[in-house]
DNA sequence: CTGACTGCAAACGTTTTGCACGGTA
DNA sequence: TACCGTGCAAAACGTTTGCAGTCAG
């Protein structure tokens, strides 16, 4: 169980109703596109507004509470930020998994072509081992 | 060289005056975004419009013949499609850089946890050479 | 009490569509 | 010659902005 109030003090941002609305259906969710997320808000604020949505969207991932994750063949989906991980994304059921994969090696490698890593994005595409 | 005339006729699409000087115009930088190329391709042909831009870039993809690539933090660019590789991002200067890496471990490990690789889209941001 | 946030409506930028004309195969 | 592709304009779509009223701190 998160504290949300205090991670949005924390930068500065006020701990509206609808903010700890918004992390608590991401957080149940875990990835979460726009439009699924303003239907799960109204069904608790019915006169919440989608400009609403985009903007504490916005804050919270400048404030780095959220993080949008971009797929390759559908809308980006928001998560709560944590430990830096890789995706399997599930081509059947669409289904997102977060999966934490030692990179280390491969940065290495990359260092050595003289590039420095400071952040990676890995998604891997497949089936999943309930549509398989 | 590549012969964007077969390329595009082998998947039924036609060789037009137009989709060759995208194609060409993509393959002479590697990835770019569709801004880009519009006012790259304007410049042979003044009056093109964006949306025949915007439709062949459709086309091509969905023959197979372009990928979109969707980065971090700016708009989609296009590439030529080639053998499955990553990129590296400079977060300075936005370069983009392809990079064969060998994911076949990475891939193993996840298939052990019941999920079959089918693709995969890796992006390392950080620091080229010529920014460091 | 004050500045930040909300909700509405309008504006904006991007992408898609419909249609008449033109060009490839 | 038959379609597919082009270019224009309009429409559709997703996202942002401005503003008046409201609420958290």
């Amino acid at each position: 169980m998160k504290d949300f109030t205090n991670m949005l003090r924390k930068q500065h941002l006020k701990a509206t109703p609808q903010r700890l609305a918004i992390l608590t259906s991401i957080s149940k969710y875990g990835h979460i596109n726009i439009d699924h997320l303003y239907s799960e808000i109204k069904l608790i604020f019915k006169s919440i507004s989608l400009a609403t949505i985009y903007k504490n969207i916005n804050a919270m991932t400048n404030a780095l509470i959220l993080q949008e994750v971009k797929l390759p063949s559908s809308k980006a989906v928001y998560e709560i930020t944590k430990q830096n991980h890789s995706h399997l994304l599930c081509i059947k059921c669409n289904k997102i998994e977060d999966i934490v994969i030692d990179l280390q090696q491969t940065i290495k490698i990359v260092h050595q072509n003289n590039f420095e890593v400071k952040h990676t994005d890995l998604i891997l595409s497949g089936i999943c081992g309930h549509c398989a």
